[in-house]
DNA sequence: TGGCCTGTAAAAATCCTGTGAAAGCAGGGC
DNA sequence: GCCCTGCTTTCACAGGATTTTTACAGGCCA
């Protein structure tokens, strides 16, 4: 249904025959793409938000395997494909169980590497895609995605980028437990490090900045252990039409009995 | 975070010798699997629950195409790999686009087709997360894994992070007897000391919150000398011991309320 | 009855989260 | 280029919550 969303690709290889004819289709196809003709840091990949990495194990040389598998583990949702020269099956094997996608030997054909990137690109963004409906509404808040902003009322929450995004995850997963290395992933692009304490300080942001503008309303909701769940609830006096639930006590499942939600009704 | 989840793969392949290598090596890596000698509908293939389908476009004649748009079309999030014999790069091309995530030429070794098979459900699962499992209902209780916590009617048990891992395990696992090593290493992710009694401590607190929740039940049984059994029963007719409660103040009638109503089974 | 095993309770140790603030970075204006 | 400003990341610590350890009582089986 959407059939071209663009893509963002970086090459990493010195074939210059090969990556000529390949940009020729990738540029009529409208993909952005950069290419390398050698190795560069995976810190570096992250910066460039990556859909897809294609790359030659030759120019790589010995830190080859190293390389890949820094790269997997740091970009678990980068799509990354091989082609490259003649391989062995257990070559192949190893690579594909360190985290790439697919593999390709060359010689091959640019319309086949291309639409194998595809392939391994579709999935990931298939979650993503339809994020962009109108202002999303929870509680007070208004959430408007095309201004990277909330609001209450008319207030602006004044939400950074960073705040904007964690909370725009949050609130489309309303009612679910996010672990934190999930948010991290989602929201920050790439694999969070051990001991990272990112999430828990842009979450006690949010939680200032809601608080600020819509007091008397609780969002996000910590769940020992495990991460963040956000749900909006009426708290004290304040709001008319919940306070009971509200004096109820916190209740996990607050969404089915607030939201409306078509969802299966049990005589 | 679940590293080695163990994958349900179909097979749709005529050719004997190939599928028979194939099954030797899935069903030594834990896969649960089953083989088809000719195309079936993709409305079974839902029932089916699987992770990923492999198959061999010249079982499926004229249809080819269509079979693969059809089941690419229902299944979105299944991982799709073709393997079959000569073809031109039009047909890869061709499939790829079509929602296929792999193409393989015969022949080739049974671990690489693995290995592929891997990739592409790694990459699926990613994308996913983990919406797919509804609530596990057993007994008066239901197990939400997206809440990491279970409920009884809209009550939560409010269970820590391992209390609810081992919950989970058992209720996965019910009928079963589970030795308590057997369980720490499945829910610690290690191999338990000896000695250690954490087992047998975090059973008891899921019993007294198991209790708590829903008397008039009893889910987990002692095995002298060997382990733990998930299995849930309701205890019949009127407690005796209650009368002290009643005594005491408290409404027998809770019970009435609290026992009946919830039982239905989710297929 | 004796020798394990299990249930139970509570103390001790560990881990997790909230929080404030400093340090590191990137971008814009001069 | 340099400085300023605002944003992001890192650090350290306090207060709690959770997990582990320990101890003892009671049960199961030979």
């Amino acid at each position: 249904m959407n059939p071209q969303q663009t893509i963002r690709l970086a090459v990493i290889d010195d074939d210059s025959g090969f990556v000529t004819v390949l940009t020729k289709r990738t540029e009529a196809a409208g993909w952005q793409q950069r290419v390398l003709s050698s190795a560069i840091p995976p810190e570096e990949l992250v910066a460039m938000k990556l859909n897809a990495l294609l790359l030659d194990m030759s120019v790589l040389g010995d830190e080859a395997w190293d390389y890949l598998g820094r790269v997997c583990e740091v970009l678990p949702d980068l799509g990354v494909v091989v082609c490259t020269g003649r391989s062995t099956v257990a070559q192949r094997v190893r690579g594909l169980r360190l985290g790439v996608d697919d593999w390709v030997g060359k010689p091959c054909h640019p319309e086949e590497v291309m639409a194998r990137i595809e392939a391994v690109s579709r999935r990931r963004r298939r979650s993503r895609a339809d994020v962009e409906t109108g202002p999303l509404v929870v509680g007070e808040l208004e959430i408007r995605a095309d201004q990277f902003q909330a609001f209450v009322g008319d207030g602006s929450l004044d939400l950074t980028r960073r705040e904007f995004e964690l909370l725009q995850l949050l609130a489309d997963t309303k009612g679910q437990v996010l672990e934190r290395e999930a948010i991290y992933q989602r929201v920050w692009g790439y694999a969070m490090a051990h001991g990272d304490r990112s999430v828990d300080v842009f979450i006690r942001k949010l939680r200032q900045k809601l608080e600020k503008r819509s007091p008397g309303w609780r969002y996000i909701h910590t769940h020992f252990g495990v991460g963040y769940r956000f749900d909006p609830e009426a708290v004290g006096g304040v709001a008319p039409e919940l306070a009971d639930e509200a004096a109820a006590g916190i209740d996990p499942r607050a969404d089915d009995s607030q939201v409306v939600h078509s969802s299966f009704t049990v005589a």
